[in-house]
DNA sequence: GCTTGACCTTCCAATGATGGGAAGGTTCAG
DNA sequence: CTGAACCTTCCCATCATTGGAAGGTCAAGC
């Protein structure tokens, strides 16, 4: 992976220098801008598009919030929320107790597969007899069971990582 | 919603009836057909699918490993394990620990971010003033920050539930 | 000037699990 | 025979993200 770092003296710069700077992929930066988190950046004359040191700081946060765990969505009321500077903090604190409250019901859910999943993991002799409690449950003729309760949203299983900050 | 309750007497059923019997949609049943993770259904002459009882186990073993959080994939391995009667538990065992891992890591992920999160809300005053740590994190200039460390992955927002098993 | 390679551009595709809906065929009860 | 409730296939959307192709641009070194 050549990667050529880039040192300019003043403001403007192309999307692989902003990438470098915010931490956000260029893949992304251009994606922010389709759906509109972002504005449209100014072009070059040859088209290429034109950062400035504030769409770095934007990026940032664009990038934090993320790895907050909001959606873009959220993020474009964040960002609209920061730019205001009238706004009083109780809009925001209030957002964000919203979020925490999704949050630590993702985390409840979790934690009632995850206690489920070890109390059959637990009751598994686990040698080399073939019976085993774990997909006995699973298969289980009876209603009610731990997995008929718990665990009703699964997001796909993702592929790709939401950008690890590395600055 | 009109529901018309499906009683049959014997084995044979249309993918309705084995969407209610086994609390997977009819849509999830076409799709696990068509990703290979159940083999294909036999047809009636006119065209329609045609479900047995063991169909209908297999379908709500498949509810269930969702429920509990495997993916299709995993899914399709727990299903041969299941179906080889001469497995030993201890694979069993171990494919479910190993399962049981990643999701006790993504709990720690989200945890991280919760927690992050709520010290930020702790501290913000939540008044008419303007003035927010919650933005001023997001937007700091500082790196090393809490959400340039935590939460790395992050899966899309879902709108469609996993199926909420009622059985 | 010309070449080369590292940029940049747009566009299309795939991921994973799920639902929505259209267009059209089948079945069964009244 | 009609109508409703099924069934079929096919395409689309979601969300954030990456991959890759096809082609334009720029700057350094020859």
């Amino acid at each position: 992976m050549p990667l050529r770092i880039i040192i300019t003296a003043g403001d403007a710069m192309n999307i692989g220098e902003a990438a470098q700077l915010s931490g956000v992929s260029a893949k992304m930066i251009r994606y922010y801008e389709t759906i509109g988190l972002i504005s449209k950046a100014t072009r070059s004359y040859s088209g290429y598009r034109d950062y400035q040191e504030r769409d770095i700081h934007i990026l940032r946060f664009i990038r934090r919030a993320r790895a907050a765990g909001f959606s873009t969505l959220q993020i474009k009321k964040l960002l609209a929320l920061w730019q205001d500077r009238q706004r009083p903090a109780r809009e925001v604190k209030q957002f964000a107790s919203e979020h925490l409250s999704e949050l630590k019901e993702k985390i409840a859910e979790l934690e009632a597969i995850a206690t489920a999943l070890s109390q059959l993991i637990a009751h598994c002799h686990g040698d080399d007899r073939p019976d085993c409690p774990i997909l006995d449950t699973l298969a289980g003729e009876s209603t009610g069971g731990k997995f008929d309760e718990c665990g009703k949203r699964h997001p796909p299983i993702r592929r790709h990582s939401a950008p690890k900050p590395k600055i």
